[in-house]
DNA sequence: ATGACTATTGACAAATTGCACATAGTGTGA
DNA sequence: TCACACTATGTGCAATTTGTCAATAGTCAT
């Protein structure tokens, strides 16, 4: 008897939606600075505040870039503890589509400031003579 | 025999994903100005850069925060032109939410910022040592 | 050969979003 | 009074996205 199907996870997942949001910039640009594997990539998230993503989520992630040809793949030769990895590295296309990220990352971020202006507005004005 | 469920559409409608994230705290926001119609909100999402959002989006959006009691509405008395009109009021829990989601929206603005430094260091250093 | 750790992948349920259409009242001109 | 345009809001469903859990696979130490 009450909005079901939607809402109430989305509270709790808001974090992880941002975080998926982000994503796909991020591993581009960790590209950006050289080939890598997966794993790596994986572990240098933490720092974008990207930890705490499931790992399938970002090896389904670097999957699609190259699906898309954002990236390619590679088996890498050298052989360490454990299966053989993939080397990715970023394309031409990856590196166009890197600085469209960029770019859509700037507007969300006028569009932020643009909130925290109004917010910050509302509250200096009267506080208080709503609801 | 490439990417087909996934992908290829969420180019075109990144934009579109950005406006639903911001769509909640942004009616949240204008409802702490005051009351107000699902159609005048509607309007004045423009100038927070939603406008182009689909009226039927923006309706759910207000059921469902009404549904986790952030908003309640009412029928409005006075007749204008046309059928009968909600009125949107936010409520204390909607208040709370609307400080949580700034915060949100800070985080997210200092990951993005995060996100451009290392961008424009990445730049600034040898451009083209990669691929 | 058992268990622990490194790597990557697959499959499916659950949640979100887009879109096209449905409903409804009011005013206007023919 | 019928058709039409405009104001308002709501429904339903297909397409997409995301979360999660488990599978596969190799190496190393005990």
């Amino acid at each position: 008897m009450q909005g079901q199907g939607r809402g109430r996870r989305w509270q709790r997942r808001g974090c992880s939606r941002r975080a998926v949001r982000m994503l796909n910039p991020t591993l581009l640009l960790l590209l950006h600075h050289g080939p890598a594997h997966g794993y790596t990539l994986l572990e240098q998230l933490g720092e974008f505040g990207l930890g705490e993503l499931n790992p399938s989520v970002v090896y389904r992630a670097l999957r699609d870039m190259e699906a898309r040809g954002w990236v390619t793949s590679t088996w890498d030769e050298e052989q360490t503890q454990g299966p053989p990895r993939r080397v990715y590295r970023l394309t031409a296309l990856g590196d166009e589509v890197l600085s469209w990220w960029t770019q859509d990352l700037q507007e969300t971020q006028g569009m932020i400031e643009h909130f925290m202006s109004a917010y910050s507005q509302h509250m200096e004005e009267g506080a208080g003579e709503h609801h």
